[in-house]
DNA sequence: TAGTCTGGGCTTTTT
DNA sequence: GCCCAGACTA
């Protein structure tokens, strides 16, 4: 019991509910993963709940590892001692989907050897529908497409339910049957497979639905406004009789209705489950007083809500700031003067500043300038680890190995490394396949045994060449796959195929690209005893979040979105312009702009002490730089909370932050100009001519030359090997 | 078959 | 203004 005492009323309320239907309505920074951990605590420890009877589901790994190792600490620190919590079943909607449909893939028509297609997969897969359909990617866009396909899948509507009422959605309703026999084809499922197979299973299935039911009486759900109506369904079918639910979320920080979330399913739970009981957390232990009134005076703009009076015993803290920049050049020189201020001042390390924007490109400026001054910076999401060219590259060859029917990834590693089996040559080797009825890595591993095969086929000599290479290969790996530990798998996959003389080619990207192999290799070595199976499902459903290195002392810069279950002590916001926060594409939509303004109130809520909001005056969004007009957020902010004032501005000479940071500035000579406009030079190729332009590159001259062959060329001075002649 | 060129288009992206 | 994808050329 003693573990109660560190909560508030509320939470305790909550924590030691009886068993029932129970919404936790969970305000930012209420401590809702502390309730969710303690409940789980609660349960075994109080109520002598078999620790295998309960369910927690999460969105993202990152929260299921939090919870897992907090419940545990409190497992540990109870008078009782002796539980243990690795037989709790504590995973996001996806991995337990995952885990059930591996149990159940007799019902499935896939094999219990399925793979995951990621998003990029998917795109390719809806891509060769589109094609196939001879419909043109350009008019048919198949994002779009898998996009309909995704939401349809969402909300639980099959081919056969999906009413086309337009001429898109015609094509939609087609790509999606076709897309479908595909995935089934390359056993394979999407990420909305997970979801939809699983309530259809415990729909159809009343026995499997007792069972899992059975199986699990207690369910827990982490940031329930984000379910979309497959999840909330799954719960539905999961929760036993009387249920058990306990879920907490808050709907004020529902940022995700694009992808299918729902935050109406708060509202249906309280229908579905009448006897519900309601909690309200409403003390916050992270932010200011001032910052909490700013956030509660952005989000009761929005209608038909429940309002939270959101308090703290912290009190008043600063007021936020509120700066306008001129460019967005200029916003990213006082956002890095700002925290080289702050490390000052305020004590806080680099690493306690985050800077948040709405949109991905607005990034770029940013690392230009932490670049430009040789400062280090964390960069969350863009260039995801799991996304990398190479990372997928290995990935394929070992999802081929493991489903060698899965086409997709075939077709991504056939030529790659380039090998000579080009476009024409994988053409036919697919038409063979399908003129025989058999599976095109079949035909490859055939015509590796059995050249004269070949003949018919109307192969040239020299592409049947590189596949009977590579089919050697796929033939040898297929035999040994479950002989060899997964590593020694890779290892020689890698050496089979040269990767590494591929991949470095003396750049420092080739060096790059080979280290992220490494690192990968280095993840498997994890997966030594449980197989290539576990692994793949790992890398499948696992988030960039989870390889954010925690060590580096400097900023975090991320999206508003990739923001959200976050806390820094300082924030500051930039773009709080018109078009940029609230977006432009949101305007014409009012529920787009209440998840608009959502979106603002999870950034103002993640600061601890501090909020600086900034604008520019001038910004570019696509095309020329045009005056941009105020965010319509800023008039929303009461005004005797802010600040207006501009900090001071520091130089970044000898201060604190450079001194501490671990990383070597790369202190780069700045480039001094040769060339001059007028001057006649000499070039190997082109002959004479005159510079009529130059501009500094950071790191190069660039020179526009008009040849007196009448051409006009850019080139770089570094590498043109330019002669002056005067 | 592999690099270079051109044109469209352009939020967010837990899994 | 920049990036990616598909067309085009060597």
């Amino acid at each position: 019991m003693h573990t109660l005492e560190h909560l508030n009323p509320q939470q305790r309320q909550a924590v030691t509910s009886p068993p029932g239907p129970i919404l936790v309505l969970a305000g930012p920074g209420s401590g809702k993963t502390r309730v969710l951990s303690h409940r789980i605590a609660y349960l075994i420890c109080d109520l002598m709940t078999d620790p295998g009877k309960i369910l927690a589901v999460t969105f993202t790994n990152k929260a299921a590892r939090e919870m897992g190792s907090r419940v545990q600490r409190l497992l540990d620190n109870s008078p009782g001692g002796g539980f243990e919590n690795r037989r709790i079943r504590l995973g996001t909607f996806h991995a337990t989907c995952a885990m059930l449909l591996r149990r159940e893939a007799v019902y499935l028509p896939v094999t219990r050897e399925f793979v995951i297609f990621d998003d990029a997969d998917q795109q390719s897969l809806t891509r060769q529908v589109i094609k196939e359909m001879r419909l043109d990617p350009k008019q048919v866009s198949p994002s779009k497409v898998h996009g309909v396909i995704s939401r349809a899948k969402n909300e639980l509507i099959d081919v056969e339910t999906f009413t086309a009422d337009t001429y898109f959605n015609e094509i939609a309703r087609r790509v999606y049957e076709r897309y479908q026999a595909l995935l089934v084809a390359n056993n394979a499922v999407d990420f909305d497979d997970l979801l939809f197979y699983a309530v259809r299973l415990l729909q159809n299935n009343e026995n499997l639905r007792r069972r899992y039911q059975h199986e699990y009486p207690h369910i827990l759900v982490d940031e329930f406004q984000d379910t979309n109506m497959a999840q909330y369904t799954l719960l539905q079918l999961l929760a036993s009789d009387p249920p058990d639910l306990f879920v907490v979320g808050d709907p004020d920080q529902s940022i995700y209705r694009w992808r299918g979330a729902d935050y109406r399913n708060v509202g249906r739970f309280k229908e579905d489950y009448p006897g519900a009981r309601t909690i309200l957390l409403e003390q916050n232990y992270r932010s200011t007083q001032t910052i909490l009134d700013v956030a509660t005076a952005i989000i009761d703009r929005n209608h038909g809500r429940v309002k939270k009076h959101l308090f703290t015993e912290r009190g008043r803290g600063e007021p936020i700031v509120l700066h306008e920049a001129y460019d967005e050049a200029d916003e990213a020189s006082y956002v890095i003067d700002t925290i080289a201020k702050l490390t000052l001042i305020d004590d806080s390390d680099p690493r306690d500043c985050a800077v948040m924007y709405r949109t991905n490109a607005q990034s770029r400026v940013l690392e230009e300038a932490f670049l430009r001054k040789g400062l280090p910076y964390r960069l969350v999401g863009a260039q995801r680890f799991y996304g990398r060219r190479e990372v997928k590259d290995l990935i394929a060859y070992l999802r081929l190995v493991h489903n060698p029917v899965d086409k997709v990834s075939l077709l991504r590693i056939v030529n790659t490394p380039p090998r000579g089996i080009g476009a024409k040559t994988v053409e036919s080797l697919l038409a063979i396949a399908s003129s025989r009825q058999i599976e095109p890595y079949e035909v490859i591993i055939e015509l590796s045994r059995d050249q004269g095969n070949a003949l018919e086929a109307g192969l040239q000599a020299r592409a049947l060449r590189s596949i009977v290479d590579f089919g050697g290969h796929l033939d040898e790996w297929l035999q040994i796959r479950n002989q060899i530990a997964l590593v020694e798998l890779i290892n020689k996959v890698l050496r089979d195929i040269g990767y590494q003389s591929y991949l470095v080619d003396g750049t420092e990207e080739g060096e790059e690209r080979w280290e992220n192999i490494e690192e990968l290799r280095a993840v498997a070595e994890e997966y030594t005893d449980t197989g290539l199976t576990t692994f793949l499902e790992h890398v499948a459903l696992i988030s960039d979040q989870d390889t954010l290195t925690e060590t580096l002392n400097a900023p975090t810069l991320l999206t508003l979105h990739a923001a959200k279950g976050l806390e820094f002590q300082n924030v500051i916001i930039i773009g709080l312009d018109d078009g940029v926060l609230p977006h432009l594409r949101s305007f014409d939509d009012p529920e787009a702009m209440a998840e608009e303004r959502r979106l603002f109130y999870v950034g103002v809520t993640r600061a601890m002490d501090r909020l600086i909001l900034v604008r520019a005056f001038r910004r570019r969004i696509a095309g020329p730089s045009t005056l941009a007009e105020p965010s319509r957020y800023i008039d929303d902010l009461p005004p005797d909370l802010v600040e207006g004032v501009r900090l001071d501005r520091f130089s970044w000479e000898n201060r604190t932050y450079q001194a501490e940071t671990s990383w070597d500035p790369v202190n780069r000579d700045p480039v001094e100009p040769h060339f001059k406009v007028g001057m006649r030079v000499h070039h190997g190729t082109f002959g004479e001519g005159i510079i009529i332009n130059t501009k500094l590159d950071r790191d190069d001259e660039e020179v526009t030359i008009s040849f007196e062959n009448g051409e006009t060329k850019h080139l770089v001075a570094s590498l043109a090997g330019l002669e002056i002649l005067d």
